[in-house]
DNA sequence: GTTGACTCTCACGTTACGTCATACTTTATA
DNA sequence: TATAAAGTATGACGTAACGTGAGAGTCAAC
């Protein structure tokens, strides 16, 4: 799709989109040779995560920070947007109800104190980003990086840990979340001591399944972790 | 009150008080001889018109002109904007419901069409602006009396013999074929020097039951009238 | 009488686009 | 098939509604 049908679908301005793309919020998939952008089902996808969130009130910086953080799901974002839209329509309910008395107010029939007029406004500190940052922001990292940093200087106790732990998540697909943030914990130790890009990270998944030596020695932790855990860091490098 | 206690009251920042008062859209009513800003009940009372409308979308440019409108009716606002909220919780309930779909499509649930996955969105032409222009726009006043005067003695005829028409059947419901008709040659009429559009055509009939004038100059023709063309042009316009 | 909370007025910064201007590409029409 | 019309791209500047200090005056309290 180009960006007037894009337009026309969603209600967003041509301009809106350029911008998104010029931040880097929304890339099309892909461009004709003639530099036309071109939207894909999925870029439309996201298109519609963002305007959830820009309609409670993101900001674009965070909205982006969202849907680029690891932990983000799209299908849990969903679950948690309409928890949100709901808060939104209490707090819609609340402006209503102050109107109604406001109204009456006006009318002589009802006292109302400075407070109660202004009840349901208090946009201020909305409860929603907090929820979001917690589940998908830098905390979430930082949290689970602290607790990893926890088992102490024994570092192998801290790799035993990890392979435990994705030994008992060897069953699910590669692609699930939880495996996913297991494997994001081993990228994460793999990097305290020494750099890791994604692409060594891929490499190394690689050779737990081409080289015997790795693969028996991760596979004491589980039959089949080794290709289990290269699927998953394959997926993971994406 | 000082800017502090108004902003933790109303939950906005000192600086948005500063800047209201920058660009006149809400002046204290008072002043310290040090330069403090002191708000009255009044002006508390206007702050909470503004943020009103400013929940609503309105932009700060507009809701100054519809503050100091001379057809502004605080009361008549505050009914108007229960309305607005209504109509926005109404949206909103529209997104809800767009999500949850969306949430069982990707389970594999449901089928969703593109469209479908936009629904709620349509900030586009919100009909909020347009009713309150039309309600205290300086030019719903000016026009209509514009026209008015241009009246000659044919047309004033041809007026008589639509409303008459009108009056006899205003014990039909407004959507009812007959009614139709007629307030199409009312349509018709009132375009033959101007240009009327559907959605100023509705505010016209809005008009006619807000406005005591029209009111009464309508009901002449027959109790009722007023209430039963503004609700025939309603259903005509749709 | 001085500390700390509150206030003032500039004035520049920021976000999320809007609005041209200018130029190229694609589609429709004659 | 040429040519107009509609669509798109890239700047670049404009705007709305504040945010964020800086620097200075004011007020209540200990």
């Amino acid at each position: 799709m180009k960006v007037k049908e894009v337009s026309q679908l969603t209600g967003v301005s041509v301009r809106t989109l350029h911008h998104y793309d010029d931040i880097g919020l929304l890339t099309p998939d892909c461009t004709t040779e003639a530099g036309y952008r071109l939207y894909s089902d999925d870029n439309l996808a996201t298109l519609q995560q963002i305007l959830f969130f820009r309609e409670l009130g993101f900001s674009l910086k965070k909205i982006g920070e969202l849907l680029t953080s690891p932990a983000f799901s799209r299908q849990e974002a969903f679950e948690m947007q309409r928890n949100m839209l709901l808060e939104k329509r209490k707090q819609l309910d609340s402006m209503i109800n102050t109107i109604e008395k406001t109204i009456q107010h006006g009318k002589g029939e009802l006292v109302m104190t400075n407070e109660e007029k202004f009840k349901g406004f208090d946009f201020g500190e909305n409860p929603y980003e907090q929820e979001a940052r917690e589940r998908w922001g830098d905390k979430a990292v930082d949290e689970s990086n602290k607790k990893a940093a926890q088992f102490g200087p024994d570092l192998e106790k801290e790799m035993n840990r990890i392979y435990f732990n994705l030994a008992s998540l060897r069953h699910l697909s590669p692609n699930s979340d939880e495996a996913q943030v297991a494997i994001g914990q081993w990228f994460e130790f793999l990097n305290k001591m020494g750099n890791y890009s994604l692409e060594a990270f891929r490499g190394l998944g690689e050779m737990y399944v081409a080289d015997e030596r790795f693969t028996k020695n991760i596979d004491k932790f589980g039959e089949g972790l080794a290709v289990f855990m290269r699927d998953a860091m394959a997926v993971y490098v994406e």
